[in-house]
Parts: C-alpha cells; structure tokens; sequence
RNA sequence: GGGCGAAUAGCUCAGCUGGCUAGAGCGCCUGCCUUACAAGCAGGAGGUCACAGGUUCGACCCCUGUUUCGCCCA
C-alpha cells in the first residue's frame, strides 16, 4: 500500500467527514436497549453569541468521553440542538437591520430587509421581527454546525433541534400546561425585578452584581408633634414621593421615642408611620430608613409585611410618572406643593430625577442635613442590561421553586458531579433562592406563553380564569390562534378573549433539552428509555441556570433526576488568566486555529485540560498536538513498513515470544488498565497524558529502536516475526487509545492495515476499546523488571555518547555492567537487542556485591579511552 | 461578609490514598542528518512546591492561619 508522505490533515479530514456522514458512523440505533445506550444531554449553543475558542474547548470535552463510550460498545445518543430564542438574538436583529419591534404594527408581506440601514431604527411588526429573527438564527446556526463537523464531533445530525422550532414550542408548551394543571405554576401582579431599556421582567437566575458609585443624601424628615426632624439617609432620593413608613431598629435608642409616631416626607409633605423593624440596620446611614415603592428587596418585604399603601412613581420605561398628592393613597399635608415639586419630576428618568430632586430639595431649604457623602454600593443588573434593575409591580407568570427547596437539593445529592465541588455551587445556589422562578418575559422571539384569556361583558380582562389550549394544539401563539369557542374577531372585545402577549423565559424551554432531544410527549416510550440520561456535559457558570432549571423541570414533571452525571468543563482564559469576552477584545476566534493546526490538534489542545479546571489560553499547545499527530503519522508508517508482506495470521499473540518483545507488552498492560478507569470516571485528561506519554517515550524512543535491528533479519526467524508481531498489537492497541482526541488521524492509519483484522470493524470508532484480553495470552517476561533495567543500560551508554559528543550510532567498543546475579541475569535477556541498538561490541559482565538494586554500566567508546561510568538505581 | 476553587521550573500544566533524587511539554543551552520522523534524536541547565505555624519517623499532599487570584452568593 503506498502510504503518503507527508501528514496532510485537511484532505484528509474532508475525506473522513464524508465518509462518516455516508456510513452513518454517528447515528443512534434506536432498536437496541437502554442498558447499552449512552444518553448525552448536549448543551445548545446560544447561536447568536459570538464563536469563540472555548466553545471548540468545552465541546471537545463530551466529545473525547462519548467517542470512548462509543469503543467500549455503547450505542450513543449524542444529539444537537442550537439556543436561539431570546435577547441576544432579538438584540442581533435590532443591531444588524436597524429595526425595532413595535408590537402594534401589522404584519407587513412586503417588508424588505436591509442590514447595515443608517439613520433611526425602522418599527416594523411582530411578525416581520420574528421573521428576521428566525432568518437570522438560522445563518448562525449555520455557523455553528460548520465549526462542530469540523472539529469532528460525532453529532448523530438527526436528533438535530432548536429551541425555538415548532417541535420545542410544542414541549415547552406542553410543560407550562403540565405543571400549571398541578398547581406549580400561578400568576400574580407583584413587584419583579424590572429592566427598563428592555422593558421586561428578568429571574433572579439572570441578574448580576455591579459595583457602583453611588452617595447618601441626607434628608430631613418632620416628625408628627415634635420639633426635632430626623435625618435619613438615602441613595435614591428620586424615591421620595413613593416613601410609605419610615423604620428603625427596636433597640435604636435614637429613635426609640419616634416609633408609632407619623413622619412626614420633605418636598411631598406625606404623612407616613414610623415603625421598629429587626431589619433596619442600625449601622447603615443614619440607622432610619425610608421605605418606598421599590428600592430594594427589603422595601417589598416591610411593604407586605405592615401592609403598606402602593406609590408606584417609576414607569416600566424608568421615567417618574405623572403624580396627584391629596388623594385616596396619596395623602399629603400641603398637596399643592407636592403636585409642583412631582410636576417637575414628571418624564425625567431615573438619574435626571435624582439631581432635579436635590436641586428641589436646596432650593426649598431645611431639607438638606449635611452634604452628601460618596459610597461605592453593589447594584443588581439584567446579564445583559446596562442600568440597574427596578422592581415594578406587573402581573407574570412564576413556577414555585421556594416551597422545594430541599427536595432539590437532594435531587442534587443523587446526581454525580464531575468534579464533585461542582455539586456544592449547585446546593448554595438553592440555598440562596429567595424568588419564585419569574417564567414570563415581555419579548417577542421565544415560546408565547399558551394562554387566552376572557373579557368580561364589561371589557375587564379576566386573569383569573385562562382559557387553556388543547395539548394537540400545540404549539400555539395566541396572539394569532383563536381559543375554542370563539371567533377571531372577538379578539380584544367585551365578552371576548385576549392572548396572553408574553413569551417564556429562554430557560424554560433550555431547562427541556432532555424532554425535547427524547420527544417526551410524542413518543413516550422513546423518552422512557433514554431518560434520565447519562450524562450533561456543561460550564460552571451555567450551574444556576440550566443545570438547576432542567433540575426543576425534571423534578417536577417526573419527579426524577435529568441526568446521572454531570461533566464540568473549565474556562479557557486569555494569556492573563481574564475572562474572554467581546467586550475585552480577547477573544480568539475558532476557524483559524483549524486552518492553521488542523482538527485533531486543536482537539488534543483541549484534551489535555482536566474537567473543572480552567485553563490559560497558550497557543504553543496547539503546536504541540501538531507535533504528535506528525509523530503519530510516522511511526505508523514506520510500524507497518516492519510487518509489511506478512500475513495478519503469523503475526498474532502466539508469535511474541521474545523476551523483550514480552516486556514490552508487560509495560503496556498498566496503559491499557489505567487509561481505561480514567476514561470510566470521566478524566479523559490523564487518559490522553498516560497514552502520549507511552506512546512517545517507551514506544518510539525505546521499544521501536531496541527492536528495529530485529525486524530487518532475513527470512521469517522467530526473533523477527516476535517483533513484528508485538509492534503491531501494541500499534493497534495505542491507536486506539488516542483515536477519542484524534479521530481523523487515527481513522486514517486504522485504514492503512487494521480495519478488516478479525473483531475490528471498518470504522476505528466502532472498533473495540483496547482491552487486556486482546494480550491475554501473551506470557510475561520470564525476570520482571526486564524493560527497566534495558533502559538503564540504554540511558547509561546515551549519556556516555552525548558526553563525548558522538553521534548516537558511533561505535562502543565495550561495556561493563556490574550488578547482584539477578540482575545480570535478566539483562542478559536483552543485551542482543540493546548491543544491535547502540553498536555495542563487547559486553563484559562482572558479579558484584554492590546494593542489591543497583547496577552499574561502564561504557568504553573506543578500547584505550578510560571508562565512563553510569550508575543506576532499579 | 459567606461559600467553592486555584497558587508547583521562564511559560502551560501533571503530581490521585502522606513515602524514591518533585515530573512532562514548550522555551533555553550543548551535541547528533541515526536507513519512520531535523516538525526528529540524545544530553544538560533550570524548583524556598505562595507564606507562617502544626500533626507525623516522614508533608507539594493532612490541619490551622495569612497573602494573592478566579468564580458564585449576600
């Protein structure tokens, strides 16, 4: 067979994509059974996020343990879906076509498109939104699905999905419907965390801490009876029309006597109660705080707590409303004031408000206590927003999580985390949840929410009472399907229905991938086989979100784990040990990296990260894997020239009998053993270190060179056919183990002469796990020890030529190995291979008393230059 | 402030259950075209295992504290 010259991989990855994809190597056979089934709940990319090298990293990493499930027999269901409902993609749209979503339009057949528009954002209807949505989602998919068959991964592309398509909708749907017939999932008007450039409701799930500058303003409040105002003292005084009740501590002596009294509000002159509450910190301010319609958490609590009356002053756009004091809820002792000062205020935002009141507040005097004082405070912000959050009162939709709290934590316990401190991330994140899950969203590309609701004869709109779809409706949009029992034009009308306009949160259908890629409710003895599955292969950071979300789901729906295992992948970081992001700028882009290095380097990059642990991007990694898919190429081709014209038959187990050649094959048993419990616990890190590392240092460097002499002798002697024949055992055996990391190479040399040996398939990737019994048969060397004490004899003359600055092939007159009986002995089982290796002449051996495990080497280049000598502990 | 993790050669990382002189690759230095591979081979230099205590016959490893960094939470 005429083998190439050179490693090439991009022809030949082109090669063995095809031949993949035409031989189905990939697919899941959906007639054979649970127990030889391996389920992976594949993670689906956010297709509208930007392409970076940690995604080529984490998946990489479910690739290396499926392609090993895969050797070992198992019958993969690996599929791939793709993240694409949500923000991000509506936030690609707005920015790549220059439009915006004005929910009132119609839809609008001859709307045409253009990217790159200048000049204002053009309003278009729903439905041409989602249209360009879809559009867009579906070239990023595109994307993505080149970058992943690229990179080998061995998707079966049937069970492909997204979770905006019709088949997700219908599921996500369906267990909106599921859990809200049982009573998990209620809807109510309360305040949820609000952002106001969005304008929609976000789960705590999606909300970060941000340090920011902020100051206390310190404000006068009178107080009922009493001459002495108190101060407090706040950072968002733009509040102050929407003070309720003024707290303290029970045991502040300060304010001691002021509890049960009213205060009233600078500016707004309102009458409210002054009340003692543990929750008021004595040491935060002036130790008196304010509370309003919403500052923070805290204000929602004491507001249901005492009761308190409701003065929403922020609109859902973050803008002051317009207010009226001196009514019902809005008393106020001087109201024509009030209503000037909240004039002012009327349509300001958030910041613009905050200075207009301090400037009002100077300007009426005696309001002011001492000047402000600058702080640094952490603020909540959406993910993906950039001013903090608001916490408005909007009717939404929640699932009940608070009330499972530790039943979740022990569907935690029950799952396997890899590794295990992942699974206590997962339990402080239950602990910490102080919100019911916030399920519905005020966007427009996502799941609509499957509900209508009547308008009562009177034109109110009825929450209470839903209109719910057939399940074999599903999917429906209601703000275009028409519930059962009505007409399309009583949409909106007296005695008629309305859709609900909200879509779900994206994670309430991620939080189904195991349900969608099994089809639970279209074919449930599908989905009872495959679930729960056996692995979930996902980054840390996603650990509150999709692994406790599709937690919950699997809990509640089935009160079942989704997933046995899960697999934790590290970051890849930049060369500073920072986060890659866009908006850093560093960011290494993937295809490149594939042009340059090729598939299987770039995967073997990623194999040598261990789970769990982030890694510092350094491209010389890459060279490296470059590096030995060239050493792997040319020992092969040197391997199966040493056999070459024999038969497969003459070159089986029974063959070995050679010493050293039994050595060698005792030195690969703990490779196979190890290699192989690694994989099984998931550390396919230390597999692929075990495996190169053999590979290179006993195999090529020792073992081919000690042997080589060997394989060249004339005729079919028993020296030459033992060499051949473990060379080609332990070739076989060592590509496969590497054929998980470097699927193309290792396809490649399998078809130069392994695929048709009896027992191994065509495909190196159905071929079997190397396992002991393959060498079974194949007796030990008859003196343990033998390869050790053949390398350091090896070592010790190395060291003698590169001392004397020889060529590795220069002549050695002489050795003298000196050592116990024993250990002569056993050497002199390899001494043949180990003179022809290193042009060794004479070999003088002398029995010594020196420790027992000790030998020392003496090597004489030539006859008359004095001895060098090498000594070595076994 | 709490939780989880990390700190080992110039760089990227191994070192698992306490036990050889703490390893590998890259980089560096010195040689070697050796009939698979110079994208190679051989040899070498390079370490206060973050710091301070403690347990132990023995600590990179276990315990306590400290410092720095990352992530999560309040």
């Amino acid at each position: 067979m005429e083998l190439p010259k050179n490693y090439e991989p991009e022809k030949r990855e082109e090669f063995w994509r095809t031949y993949w994809k035409q031989n189905r190597t990939h697919a899941w056979d959906p007639s054979r059974g649970r127990d030889e089934t391996f389920v992976v709940d594949t993670p689906p990319p956010t297709v509208s996020g930007s392409l970076h090298v940690g995604h080529l990293f984490s998946y990489s990493h479910q690739d290396f343990i499926v392609r090993f499930q895969r050797m070992c027999g198992k019958n993969i269901f690996f599929p791939i879906g793709w993240d694409d409902n949500g923000l991000p993609t509506e936030r690609r749209v707005q920015n790549l076509y220059n439009v915006k979503c004005d929910a009132l339009l119609h839809y609008n057949p001859e709307f045409k498109p253009e990217r790159g528009r200048k000049g204002d954002p053009v309003p278009i209807g729903r439905q041409n939104f989602i249209e360009l949505c879809d559009r867009v989602t579906r070239e990023d998919e595109e994307a993505f699905r080149h970058l992943w068959t690229r990179l080998g991964l061995s998707y079966d592309w049937d069970q492909e999905y997204a979770t905006i398509n019709a088949h997700c909708r219908r599921i996500s749907q369906y267990s909106f419907l599921e859990l809200l017939r049982k009573g998990e999932i209620y809807h109510a008007e309360r305040p949820v965390m609000w952002d106001v450039d969005f304008q929609t409701a976000i789960a705590q799930a999606e909300v970060t801490d941000k340090e920011k500058k902020s100051a206390f303003h310190y404000l006068r409040f009178g107080i009922e009876g009493n001459a002495d105002p108190v101060v407090i003292a706040t950072t968002r005084p733009e509040l102050l029309p929407a003070c309720v009740a003024v707290l303290a501590h029970p045991e502040d002596e300060r304010y001691k006597p002021y509890f049960g009294k009213k205060a009233f509000t600078p500016l707004f002159h309102a009458p409210v109660p002054i009340f003692a509450d543990p929750l008021a910190d004595p040491e935060k301010g002036t130790g008196i705080v304010m509370v309003c319609t919403f500052g923070d958490q805290t204000d929602v609590e004491w507001w249901r707590t005492y009761h308190l009356p409701l003065r929403q002053v922020l609109s859902r756009d973050g803008r002051m409303l317009p207010l009226t004091f001196g009514i019902p809820g809005w008393e106020s002792v001087h109201p024509e004031q009030a209503n000037r000062n909240a004039s002012l205020l009327c349509g300001l935002s958030v910041n613009q408000a905050q200075k207009k009141i301090i400037e009002l507040a100077q300007e009426a005097g005696n309001v002011i206590d001492r000047p402000s004082m600058e702080i640094t405070h952490t603020v909540k912000l959406f993910e993906k927003g950039d001013r903090p959050l608001e916490l408005i009162p909007t009717r939404q939709w929640f699932a009940k999580i608070l009330d499972k709290k530790s039943e979740l934590i022990e569907q935690g316990k029950k799952i396997q985390w890899h590794p295990p401190h992942m699974g206590i991330r997962y339990e402080h994140w239950v602990e910490g949840l102080n919100q019911d899950w916030c399920l519905s969203r005020q966007r427009y590309f996502g799941v609509p929410i499957p509900v209508w609701y009547p308008i009562s004869p009177e034109g109110e709109v009825v929450y209470d009472q839903p209109i719910l779809p057939e399940i074999s409706q599903l999917p429906i949009d209601p703000l275009e399907d028409v519930p059962k029992g009505y007409a399309s034009d009583q949409r909106g009308q007296a005695g008629g229905f309305t859709g609900d306009p909200d879509v779900l949160d994206t994670w309430a259908t991620s939080s189904l991938t195991p349900q969608i890629a099994t089809q639970w409710i279209q074919d449930p003895s599908r989905h009872q086989k495959l679930f729960p599955m056996d692995i979930r292969p996902q980054s840390h950071e996603i650990i509150r979100t999709w692994a406790f979300y599709t937690i919950v789901k699997a809990y509640t729906h089935e009160r079942e784990i989704p997933w046995r295992n899960v697999v934790i992948s590290g970051w890849i970081l930049d060369p500073d040990r920072k986060k890659m992001a866009k908006s850093q700028g560093n960011v290494v882009t993937p295809e490149p990296l594939l042009d340059q290095y090729g598939a299987d380097s770039v995967r073997y990059w990623a194999g040598r990260a261990r789970l769990g642990v982030d890694t510092a991007y350094d491209d010389q990694v890459f060279k490296v894997g470059r590096k030995l898919c060239t050493k792997l190429f040319n020992a092969a081709k040197f391997v199966l020239g040493r056999f070459e014209g024999l038969e497969v038959s003459q070159l089986g187990p029974d063959q070995v009998t050679n010493e050293v050649d039994r050595a060698m094959i005792a030195e690969l048993r703990p490779l196979l053993e190890r290699a192989t419990a690694s994989f099984e616990q998931f550390d396919y890190a230390q597999a692929l270190s075990l495996t190169e590392d053999f590979f290179w240092r006993i195999f090529c460097d020792n073992y081919l060179e000690l042997v080589k002499a060997r394989t060249y002798e004339e005729g079919l002697t028993p020296g030459r056919l033992s060499a051949a024949a473990c060379l080609r055992l332990t070739h076989r055996a060592l590509i496969r183990l590497f054929a998980p990391f470097l699927p193309y190479l290792t396809e490649d040399i399998w078809h130069w002469c392994y695929h048709s040996d009896p027992g191994m398939k065509d495909s190196i990737h159905h071929s079997p796990w190397p396992a002991l019994e393959e060498v079974q048969s194949i007796q030990p060397p008859s003196k343990t020890g033998l390869f050790d004490l053949s390398l350091v004899v090896i070592d010790a003359v190395r060291k003698a030529k590169a001392e004397k600055q020889l060529s590795m092939k220069a002549d050695v007159a002489r050795i003298r190995i000196c050592g116990k009986g024993e250990i002569l002995e056993t050497l002199r089982l390899a001494i043949g291979d180990i003179q022809r290796m290193q042009s060794i002449h004479e070999v003088d051996w002398e029995e010594t008393d020196v420790s027992p495990d000790q030998v020392q080497i003496f090597a004489s280049i030539e006859e008359n230059i004095s001895d060098k000598e090498n000594q070595a502990h076994v």
